[in-house]
DNA sequence: CATTACTGAGACGCTGCTGTCTCAACCGTG
DNA sequence: CACGGTTGAGACAGCAGCGTCTCAGTAATG
C-alpha cells in the first residue's frame, strides 16, 4: 500500500482552506495518514502550503482553461466557469486567501493571470451589455469566488444537495450580474 | 489613557476573523497594546474568542433588529438588511464561521435565533412572490453572509470604495434572489 | 520462505507561544 | 509634590506542536 501524495495533498488543502490553523497531527487524520507518514510526503508544514498553492493554482487553472472563458457568449462563458470551478472550490479558495506577499514572484504571476482572465471575462460581458457595468469586474470575481466557496461549504454541511451546487452559484451570480438592480 | 477594551476586541475580531491562528502578540499590535494588556483585557485566548462571539453575536443582531427584517416588503427589508449588516460584517463572519460544537448551547440558541430571522425574510420574500422560489432560502443566507464578507475584504483591499460597499452587495444579492435566471 | 518497501507509533530535542509576574516609566489627580 | 493607576518590556516556566528518528509490524513480491 503506497500513499496517494495527490489525495493527501487534496485532503490537506481542504482542512487547511477552512482551519488554517489545523495542526500537522489534524492534517495526517484528514488525509488518513500518521503525522510520520504526513512527513514523508512533504518535509514540513512551509513545503505543504507552497505545494498546496501551486496545486490549488494548477487546478484552477486547468478547470477554468477547459471553460474557456475566453470564447463564445459572455453569459454562457460564465456557466461553463462555474461548471468548471465548482469541483475545485476548495483549491482555489486556498489560493485565493493565502496572502501574496508571502508566495514568490512566480506564484504571483501565475495568480495574477488566474485573476486576470476572470476579470476579462466579466469585462467582456460587460463590453457586449450582456452584464451590468455599475458594478466593478473585479468585484463580479471576488463574488464568483465567494459564492463557489460558500457553495462548496453549504453542500459539505448538507445544506444544499451536491448537485445543485452549480446551480446555485450559477443562479444566483448570473441573476445579479446580468440584471440592474429592481426598485 | 485606559486601554478601550471595545476597540481591542474590535480589532482582535477583525484579524482573527482573516487570520484565525493569529498569535496573541499580533492581536495585540493589531489592536495597538502589548501582549501584556490584551491579557489584562482578556484572561487567555479562550476568554477572547469567547467575548468576540458573543460581541458579534450581540452587534450582529443589534443591527439586524434596526432594520426591521420582518416589517414591510421583503425587497426593502433586504436592503434595509445590507445597509445595516454591512458595517458590522466582518463580526457577523467571525459568528458564522466558529464551529458551532464548541460553542455553548446558550449561544447556539442566540445563532439559530439569528440565522432563522435572516431566513425567514427571504422565506417571506419567497412566499409573497417578490424572491425566487426555487434556491432555498437557507442559501440565500449563506450568500448573503459571503457576499458581505467580501465585500468587507474588498473595501479594506481598495478593490472597492467603501461608499459602494453596501451598494455592491445589494446590487448583485438583490439581483440574484430576485430574478430567474435568463438563457 | 526471505526480502523489500511502507507504515504507524512513539520517543526526543527544539521552538514558539502562552500565561504569569515584576518593575520602571508615565500620566493624571489632589 | 506624592500617590495611584496604567502600561510596556521583558523574564520565566510550561506546553503544544514541530521535525527527526528508530523500530516493529504489515503487505507485496520473487
Amino acid at each position: 500500500m503506497v500513499t496517494d501524495r495527490d489525495q493527501v495533498l487534496r485532503a490537506a488543502a481542504s482542512l487547511l482552506v477552512r482551519n488554517h490553523g489545523a495542526s500537522m497531527t489534524e492534517v495526517a487524520e484528514a488525509a488518513g495518514i500518521s503525522r510520520a507518514t504526513l512527513h514523508r510526503v512533504v518535509p514540513n508544514r512551509d513545503a505543504l502550503l507552497d505545494q498546496l498553492l501551486w496545486l490549488g493554482l494548477g487546478e484552477t487553472v486547468a478547470a477554468l482553461t477547459t471553460a474557456e472563458p475566453e470564447t463564445g457568449e459572455p453569459l454562457a462563458a460564465l456557466h461553463r466557469v462555474i461548471l468548471a470551478l465548482t469541483p475545485v472550490a476548495e483549491l482555489f479558495r486556498f489560493v485565493t486567501t493565502q496572502p501574496l506577499d508571502e508566495t514568490t514572484p512566480e506564484f504571483q504571476v501565475g495568480y495574477h493571470a488566474l485573476d486576470e482572465r476572470l476579470t476579462a471575462l466579466f469585462r467582456r460581458g460587460q463590453a457586449s451589455g450582456a452584464f451590468r457595468s455599475d458594478l466593478p469586474a473585479t468585484w463580479m470575481v471576488d463574488a464568483l469566488a465567494s459564492l463557489l466557496f460558500a457553495a462548496a461549504l453549504a453542500a459539505r454541511a448538507g445544506r444544499l444537495p451536491g448537485n445543485d451546487n452549480p446551480r446555485a452559484v450559477i443562479d444566483l451570480l448570473v441573476g445579479g450580474v446580468t440584471r440592474g438592480e429592481t426598485e
